[in-house]
DNA sequence: GATCCACAGGAAGAAGGGGTCG
DNA sequence: CGACCCCTTCTTCCTGTGGATC
């Protein structure tokens, strides 16, 4: 019996093994990676670098503020020219620190100051727990850290938007001022942002020493991405695996979302993925289009677990009622159904007013259509109509501990309730 | 043209959570 | 710690309205 399941797995895995490879290294068509050349950011590659070079010669440079869409290069780019300034930098002998900092993660004053004091922990042997020390102690420790003896720190600050509207610009302030209160260090700071509205919680004077140097990115049109999609794949898939039609697909799609190059590497990743899945031989359009579905299944899917209850069971009723053919709907019929919802799980309805809005909501996630429509003598209401598959609805519902006796609830011809 | 349906969606305020300050 | 404010969610009450039907 065990002998008999051992050799069908090994079959099942050497089926696998043995079929065509399409990647040769999936890894580079990660967020994370950081590719030795970066197509079309030669401007603002110049430009970090024109600010950042007099560290070279000893001089503290001026604190960056970079700003751009999500998907836009600001992190690689960034990442890319620090590391060759530290590289240069020892061919100098120029003693240069860059500390990269996720504003997303590391999303307080104190743990920001922690993490820059850890950073030199080795050299320095302080370490700072990350929580318990009142915050001026640990800014001291930092001071005394930095200034151990001469060099350069510069901190990246990477979603310093997220920081700023968690835990105000305080941190900023000090940082940026830090240099005044030390004697061998020099501290410089870049910011990097995708919210632009973002400058305008900074208190003034905070923002004019952020900003010293500003640099723009814009977002790619779908010829670049297609150069910079191009670059990756030849690294990362096998040759003569990638149909033609399959990067400029992908650098098309892309470039409709506001030319995000992540979601140009997603969809190259994905499609490459279902092509290796499928056992193609080639990854060809069609795989693309498939992936372009996975990944906006994916992110609805996402959307649709984190909304909150009673949008949940609202959007439960439309299902129910798409099922049984009942769709476009108004709002009257949608409410009635999800109020009967609400008594089959023992909870109180919210008012029809509420609900209005929350069909609202879901309309603006894309999960539903809502058309305000008016039917004359019958009234001003809402056509509602469902933009997902009732099966995925109720794939996620049988997770949720107080959505699933739902799944088992139908409708009758008559609009009444059947639980079965 | 008047009527009138079935809501849309604005206003105000209650209730509750979260954060801040002295 | 309470007092305070702000924000979100939700209710109550309300006025407004496009166009088929009379």
């Amino acid at each position: 019996m065990l002998q008999e399941g051992q050799t069908n797995l090994r079959s099942l895995f050497e089926k696998y093994l043995h079929t065509q490879r399409i990647f040769k290294n999936k890894d580079v068509l990660r967020h994370s990676y950081t590719p030795r050349e970066l197509p079309h950011r030669r401007e603002q590659i110049e430009t970090l670098v024109h600010i950042l070079v007099p560290v070279l010669r000893g001089e503290t440079p001026s604190n960056i503020f970079v700003y751009g869409k999500t998907g836009t290069g600001k992190t690689v780019t960034v990442r890319y020219v620090t590391e060759d300034l530290m590289r240069i930098s020892q061919k100098y002998d120029v003693p240069v620190d860059v500390i990269y900092l996720n504003c997303e993660i590391v999303d307080t004053q104190y743990r920001v100051l922690a993490n820059i004091v850890n950073h030199f922990k080795e050299e320095s042997g302080i370490e700072v727990p990350l929580v318990g020390w009142p915050t001026d102690e640990v800014y001291a420790k930092l001071k005394k850290v930095l200034d151990m003896k001469e060099r350069f720190v510069i901190i990246v600050l990477d979603e310093i938007d997220k920081l700023v509207k968690k835990s105000g610009d305080d941190i900023l302030y000090s940082l940026t001022r830090i240099n005044t209160e030390l004697k061998k260090a020099k501290v410089s700071i870049i910011g990097i942002s995708n919210d632009l509205r973002f400058k305008e919680y900074l208190d003034p004077r905070v923002l004019s020493s952020l900003s010293e140097e500003e640099v723009v990115f814009p977002p790619y049109d779908a010829n670049q991405l297609r150069d910079i999609l191009m670059q990756r794949a030849q690294e990362a898939f096998y040759e003569g695996v990638l149909d033609e039609a399959v990067v400029p697909l992908c650098a098309a799609l892309a470039a409709r979302e506001h030319g995000d190059a992540r979601r140009a590497l997603d969809l190259l990743r994905v499609s490459g993925e279902i092509a290796e899945r499928e056992m193609a031989p080639k990854v060809t359009e069609k795989h693309v289009w498939k992936a372009q579905e996975k990944i906006e299944q994916d992110t609805m899917e996402e959307v649709i677990k984190t909304l909150p209850l009673h949008s949940k069971i609202l959007l439960y009723a439309i299902v129910l009622l798409d099922e049984n053919g009942e769709l476009p709907a108004n709002t009257g019929d949608v409410y009635s159904v999800y109020k009967d919802l609400c008594d089959y799980l023992d909870l109180e309805p919210l008012t029809q007013r509420r609900i209005s809005d929350l069909i609202n909501e879901l309309d603006m996630l894309g999960i539903i259509n809502a058309k305000v429509v008016s039917k004359g003598r019958y009234g001003r209401t809402k056509e509602i109509r469902l933009n997902i598959t009732p099966y995925k609805v109720k794939n996620i519902y049988r997770f949720e501990e107080t959505l699933r006796p739902l799944i088992s609830v139908s409708m009758l011809k008559q609009r009444r309730l059947f639980y079965g």
